[in-house]
DNA sequence: CCAGACGTTGTT
DNA sequence: GTCTGG
DNA sequence: CCAGACGTTGTT
DNA sequence: GTCTGG
């Protein structure tokens, strides 16, 4: 079951933002992906729900060439990647998301797997957010991985970084930059609280934006 | 000093 | 912007 | 991540 | 093989 945008607003404590929400099922990088961000300081929380470009662009970048290839920041090199440094001290953000695919390899070509959450509740990755100020203004973010679950070690050695809700404030938090606090939060999300499913090659190709992007097929 | 890089994943 | 290499 | 292109000159 | 576009 998809998480509403009401839903969202409530679990993260955000307004919906005004153009209306769009289901999505298939998002590339360089696409728009939904980012919570923390504007402000501590004392006067000040949460968001923006759209981002998923490729970091960070403020130095000649072009947008680069987010291609700022996706993904390692966890365990994130506070000396120069590309990723200074949004590690103050510019954290969630990426939200029901659940992510992973490509499995096969004699029939590549196989895609959905994972999600076992409530299925939307899934807060951990995420560094950018601004890149020139021909035009773009926001941008990548998410952060670590070392792969139980769940996916067999297709993958890397997994998105997931946020426990107990944890999203502190991460959010702008003003706070204990570098190993931070850090421990950078660990692989419980295989007990997730599950996978084998669902149909539509969402190999971009174009397709279909919710039949899930639909689960027979082992 | 200036110039150039700034990244990850997965495969070999 | 900031660091590294030359 | 996957899919698809991978090139130039010159013409419309 | 490697880069670009989505």
């Amino acid at each position: 079951m998809r998480t509403s945008p009401s839903d969202i607003s409530t679990l993260f404590d955000v307004s919906i933002p005004d153009p209306s929400v769009v289901p999505r099922y298939n998002i590339a990088p360089t696409q728009n992906v939904s980012v919570i961000l923390q504007e402000g300081n501590s004392l006067e929380s000040n949460r968001q729900w923006r759209f981002f470009r998923w490729g970091l662009v960070p403020s130095w970048a000649k072009d947008l060439s680069i987010s291609h290839k700022l996706i993904n920041a390692r966890g365990e090199t994130i506070s000396e990647k120069p590309s990723f440094r200074s949004a590690f001290k103050k510019r954290r953000c969630l990426v939200l998301a029901d659940g992510f695919y992973e490509w499995e390899k096969t004699d029939s070509g590549k196989q895609p797997h959905y994972f999600t959450q076992h409530n299925e509740s939307v899934m807060a990755f951990a995420g560094l957010w950018e601004y890149w100020e020139n021909e035009s203004t773009v926001f941008s973010c990548t998410i952060i991985t670590t070392t792969a679950n139980s769940l996916l070690d067999p297709m993958h050695d890397r997994m998105p970084v997931i946020l426990d809700s107990e944890d999203h404030q502190q991460w959010l938090d702008p003003d706070f930059y204990e570098k190993e606090s931070l850090q421990q939060l950078i660990k692989p999300y419980s295989a007990d609280k997730m599950t996978s499913r084998l669902v149909n090659k539509t969402v190999n190709h971009v174009k397709n934006e279909t919710p039949d992007c899930l639909a689960i097929i027979e082992h």
